[in-house]
DNA sequence: CGAATGCTTGAGCTAGATCAAGTGTTGTGG
DNA sequence: CCACAACACTTGATCTAGCTCAAGCATTCG
């Protein structure tokens, strides 16, 4: 039953699902999950790359730091992405769960083995680095704004995210959004007030959000 | 005899070469050279994406433009260097010459096709994806960096990245420097200058840099 | 040679950082 | 149920790195 795992994948292009199942829900991958508590370590910056990993519930932050401490978040993952694929050997970052998560473990080399003879899961592997990519580039290209439009970005990305309703739950501190971003946190902090100030959003508590003006921060997106 | 083209490829890991050559080296993908001038368009923001290119010759800069004009270069491609390579169907940036350039180009669909026959092909895709992706996150650490780093951290790169000797020449304005750090062409001035001062660099020229202490510049590099 | 273009230098200015109190909010032990 | 930490967030006052605006040099090109 198990012999050839693969033939009765979809056809090729449509295979490649926006939660990247096929890469996560083959049983010949040995997938298991485990919890982690806030901000338990899940993998840190170089040790061996020996899983990719798919959020099934909770958040997690992936992050760098210099070596005097400054910190960059480099993505936020939310349930059903997929996260920690290196193409070295090697973690390039450290992930952390943001709030208590659940995650999924895949193993890389079944992975990377499977693509050898299975067109679909290669695709897939790419078209996760690709929009790894797309996330980075957008993200760098967020780093040259200022404070307004990248709070704004955040708010929009986040509700775009987010299991959607007027009102959503940042699970993250501000701190964590601060590194994010690029910013402290007491500019964080003050440009939100600016938006309660201005009626775009409404802070119900420090971390759930109501959006009232979606568009007046898709204006502040230059 | 160019009925099993990829029969010989090489095995499988080490078909990975530095400089993607099963990518741009096998005839059946038609690539063909063109010359662009200083300044020219290779292709532009949402435009079809119809080809991977590789530079031959001089320099490439990929950028992107927000709304109100502010420019972020987001990567220089030298000889020898892949780029343009898009999951999706168009751009998501554009692409000039920064000084006259020959660029090879190689059709993304033949790319595409051959990498679901061979394997080889398409973890060269999947490396060069990879590689822009690590750049990328790189670039985003930098942008986070102060000015001095900023400017320290791209010289070393453009040292190792260039034809080596203790000096070389940049094939870019000041403007795309500051473009790529995210800062103004008076900070990327005033910096070199402070660089020079301290005897770390000598400009012979205002594009040729002699690095006459590379160390004090990495020790810069937090 | 003059004009355009690219680079440097100077003199303020300002967005966001830093430093320093507050003000919630959450959890713990009594 | 309250007290009191411990923590997360906000707000205020000041400072500064890098920006802006404005000249001045230096190359290159017609």
């Amino acid at each position: 039953m198990s012999h050839r795992p693969f033939a009765s994948a979809a056809t090729r292009v449509s295979a490649i699902s926006p939660d990247f199942e096929l890469l996560t829900n083959v049983r010949e991958f040995g997938g298991t999950t485990m919890s982690f508590e806030r901000d338990a370590e899940i993998y840190g910056e170089g040790e061996a790359a020996e899983y990719l990993y798919k959020v099934v519930s909770g958040a997690v932050r992936v992050y760098r730091v210099l070596s005097d401490g400054r910190r960059q978040v480099s993505a936020f993952y939310l349930p059903g992405d997929v996260f920690g694929l290196e193409l070295g050997s090697e973690h390039a970052g450290s992930a952390e769960a943001v709030a208590n998560a659940k995650i999924l473990f895949v193993r890389r080399n079944a992975l990377l083995e499977a693509s050898e003879s299975n067109g679909d899961v290669a695709r897939e592997l790419l078209a996760v680095t690709a929009r790894e990519l797309r996330w980075a580039r957008n993200h760098g290209l967020l780093l040259i704004k200022s404070a307004q439009e990248r709070v704004a970005a955040f708010l929009l990305e986040m509700w775009q995210r987010m299991p959607r309703g007027a009102a959503f739950e940042l699970p993250m501190p501000r701190r964590d959004i601060a590194d994010y971003l690029g910013l402290t946190i007491e500019t964080v902090s003050r440009t939100l007030t600016q938006f309660e100030d201005s009626a775009a959003i409404k802070l119900v508590a420090s971390r759930r959000v109501v959006l009232n003006d979606p568009s007046a921060l898709r204006a502040l997106n230059a």
